[in-house]
DNA sequence: GCGACAG
DNA sequence: ATCTTGTCGC
């Protein structure tokens, strides 16, 4: 069940995300960063949570792996997990973290030359990146409104002047830091918000994305997204469990491909 | 106090 | 996130 949030529970957070962000390493730590088009770098990840409209406790947690630069999909692991913290905006990962970082773990064990660099959500990406200690890019496709930033008339001004397939504006808090880059990846008018996520630059960040956009949405995420929402379609044709008044027996409903 | 707020 | 069909355009 997920229910409102404490303020104890939100300090807790915020000191755990303090604490996290000193682990964050936002320079480059990789070979293939220094290539112009990324040459070394073979396999390309992306995550996604979808949910069930009228539950907030239960949603599909997926990860995918892509060849890159080809961009076709390896690998694939959905499954439906127990949601149990709530969402706040600010700290979208403690919802959603500790899944990926299981379905991290599942295909390090299965296939551990695929987990080369993940593409997540824009805070996600610190956490999960800290937390398995991989590359990690956050990806948004809203802003998040914080430390000044703002859906403004200056903020669509500066989105009119993104003319061409990937310009850019840096988004600078209030603070004064740089936290995030607005990117057109493409023809749509609607830019991608990318973040240092761990171990990769912005500047790197940014053309990565880039070239994983057949799309506006990266295809990593793109694939996460659209594989966990099907997953979710079928979980709602499968059959319903009955409440029986013999001895409790788990029954697992068959789901494959 | 009210509204706004990634997913 | 999710509720939602067609439709206009390249």
């Amino acid at each position: 069940m997920t229910g409102p949030p404490p303020a104890a529970i939100l300090s807790r957070w915020a000191r755990e995300q303090a604490r996290l962000k000193g682990g964050v390493v936002r320079e480059d730590t990789e070979e293939w960063q220094k290539e112009p088009s990324f040459a070394g770098l073979e396999r390309v990840g992306g995550v996604d949570l979808s949910y069930i409209k009228g539950d907030d406790s239960r949603a599909c947690a997926s990860l995918v792996v892509l060849s890159y630069p080809g961009l076709e999909v390896l690998y694939e692991d959905c499954r439906m997990v127990a949601v149990s913290a709530p969402y706040v905006a600010g700290f979208l990962a403690f919802r959603e973290v500790p899944f990926l970082v299981e379905a991290v773990q599942r295909l390090q064990q299965e296939e551990p030359s695929y987990s080369a660099l993940l593409l997540t959500g824009f805070g996600v990406a610190c956490h999960l990146g800290v937390l398995t200690d991989l590359p990690c890019i956050g990806v948004a496709k809203n802003l998040l409104q914080v430390d000044g930033l703002a859906r403004d008339e200056l903020h669509r001004e500066q989105i009119r002047s993104l003319q061409r397939e990937g310009d850019t504006f840096p988004l600078t808090g209030t603070s004064g830091s740089v936290l995030g880059m607005a990117l057109r990846s493409c023809n749509s008018s609607k830019p991608l918000y990318i973040s240092v996520g761990h171990r990769v630059c912005l500047e790197t960040a940014v053309r990565l994305v880039q070239s994983c956009c057949r799309y506006r949405i990266p295809e990593p995420i793109r694939q996460a997204d659209i594989r966990s929402r099907e997953y979710i379609r079928k979980q709602m044709c499968s059959p319903v469990k009955v409440p029986s008044s013999g001895p409790e027996r788990e029954e697992k409903a068959e789901v494959d491909d």
